[in-house]
RNA sequence: GGAAGGUUGGCCGAGUGGUUUAAGGCACCGGUCUUGAAAACCGGCAGAGGCGCAAGCCUCUCGUGAGUUCGAAUCUCACACCUUCCGCCA
């Protein structure tokens, strides 16, 4: 959520900057409320001091001893009244509140302006796209040649989008899972942890907003509860209604979890394969920051999503989002694409943001800064990377001519000395 | 599912209707002392919000929400969460 006290400081500069990402902020309805909520508040605390006064004459008078009829009188009807004004105050505060919820962050200042994906800025690229000498299959023809992928079992099981992994293509699965949770806490610094699936949805609205997004998640019968769509979920409200001291910062997490989407808005699109899928797997990349060390943990944090890639010898480019590109919680975005052969396309593999206070305020996550006093913390996360679609770009980029797949090397020793796998 | 106990500031903890302006301690920050450090001593120290040029003043918050009252951390009701025991269970 945006801080409010910049709203009352300078609405123009906010107007501006969402404008960029194309949001059109109301101000005639934030003024108004603005005004009520003013003027309720005046009145409600005027009278809840008259009333906090006098009470306190009444209990040092009957302390005495004496006749407190009087004040008494006075008081009478005071309280009504307050309780009135403290009900419509709630009221407003309320509606201002969900009106500030469903604004989106305001782009840093170097996110380039536009309105799609083609606006996106290619930062760097590394590695070069594998030269075949015999026709490519994508990774559903590669998977399902190996006995390893099986879309028609889950059908069976779920329907659509899910997938059944079979012998040593679950296996590559999970040591990939395993080779990153391995980099990021061995060489990246970070702290493995393990959480719930399922989130509340004051969770939900502290990463993001759950008025807005709540049908891409999966609910819960009759329960407050989200199957998380990202462990960011979990792992960014570690810190919520916290205040961290600042000598623990910067807090580095990583996390391996299943995600959970319901894929809501993409019913035509990505329909074969494991690209976009119901359930998947993921490698998810945390920090939580002090906020002038954020731009420089955000270049981090996207190194060490990429470090990934060039481990496993999978040519990729960085991406720097447009403003109607990204997310509705981030002030910047890049994401990282991997080289898909069966698709002759670079495609998203890890998205990483950095979401400045913006989270953080709603979640009421602060630290305490070396003037000893409570603010916000910048957050950031990024995949590090999505183990579902990380497969997919294995088995296109590795295989073989007879439809057998190389391990890269640093995935053999996650695959018990395994360096090549094939149809049995 | 059943029963009992609990929830107070960054942490621990006192507080059963009115000088409570939430005691005291720890931690933290500043200072005195010291070659330096520790100890000791002195001082500071919750958060959110409003009004104000400022100094400052005011309001709210003792798990959450209602209620009783002139006045609630304290009394009543509901709910959430935590702990322990019983039952069930991977």
């Amino acid at each position: 959520m945006l801080d409010i006290q910049l709203l009352r400081k300078d609405l123009p500069a906010v107007v501006a900057g969402l404008k960029r990402r194309g949001f059109e902020f109301d101000v005639a309805a934030f003024q108004k409320l603005e005004d009520e909520r003013r003027k309720l508040q005046l009145r409600t605390e005027e009278l809840q001091a008259r009333r906090n006064a006098l009470s306190k004459q009444v209990g040092a008078l009957k302390g005495k001893g004496e006749d407190a009829s009087a004040v008494l009188a006075q008081v009478a009807g005071i309280g009504d009244e307050a309780k009135a004004n403290e009900a419509a105050l709630a009221d407003v505060q309320q509606r201002q509140s969900d009106f500030l919820r469903v604004i989106p962050n305001i782009p840093r200042p170097e996110v380039p302006e536009g309105g799609s994906a083609g606006d996106n800025v290619e930062v760097r690229r590394w590695g070069e796209p594998r030269a075949f000498d015999f026709p490519v299959k994508d990774h559903v023809d590669v998977g399902v040649g190996l006995g390893g992928l099986d879309f028609e079992t889950a059908a069976k099981l779920s329907g659509a989008r899910f997938s059944v992994l079979r012998g040593p293509v679950a296996r590559l699965h999970r040591a990939l899972a395993q080779f990153m949770l391995q980099v990021h806490t061995e060489e990246h610094g970070y702290t493995e942890v393990y959480v719930p699936y399922m989130v509340s949805g004051e969770c939900a609205d502290g990463v993001s907003s759950l008025a807005k997004f709540k049908d891409d998640l999966f609910k819960l019968e009759g329960r407050d509860l989200y199957l998380i769509p990202t462990a960011e979920y979990p792992v960014t409200n570690f810190v919520r209604d916290e205040i961290v001291e600042g000598s623990r910062l910067p807090l580095r997490y990583v996390c391996h979890s299943p995600c959970f989407r319901s894929e809501a808005g993409s019913y035509g699109k990505d329909t074969r394969g494991m690209i976009r899928q119901h359930q998947f797997d993921k490698v998810e990349i945390v920090q939580m920051v002090r906020p002038e060390r954020s731009a420089e943990a955000h270049e981090q944090l996207t190194g060490h999503a990429e470090a990934i890639l060039r481990k496993l010898g999978l040519p990729y480019r960085t991406m720097l989002l447009c403003t109607g590109d990204m997310g509705f919680s981030s002030a910047k975005t890049y994401d990282i694409e991997v080289w898909l052969p069966g698709q002759n396309a670079y495609r998203e593999i890890s998205s990483c943001s950095t979401y400045e206070a913006f989270q953080a305020r709603r979640m009421q996550a602060r630290y305490r800064n070396d003037g000893g006093k409570a603010e916000p913390l910048h957050t950031l996360n990024g995949s590090g990377l999505a183990v579902g679609r990380t497969l997919v770009a294995v088995l296109e980029h590795f295989q073989n001519a007879d439809g057998s797949v190389t391990v890269p090397p640093a995935l053999v020793p996650f695959m018990g000395g395994v360096a090549r796998i094939e149809r049995r």
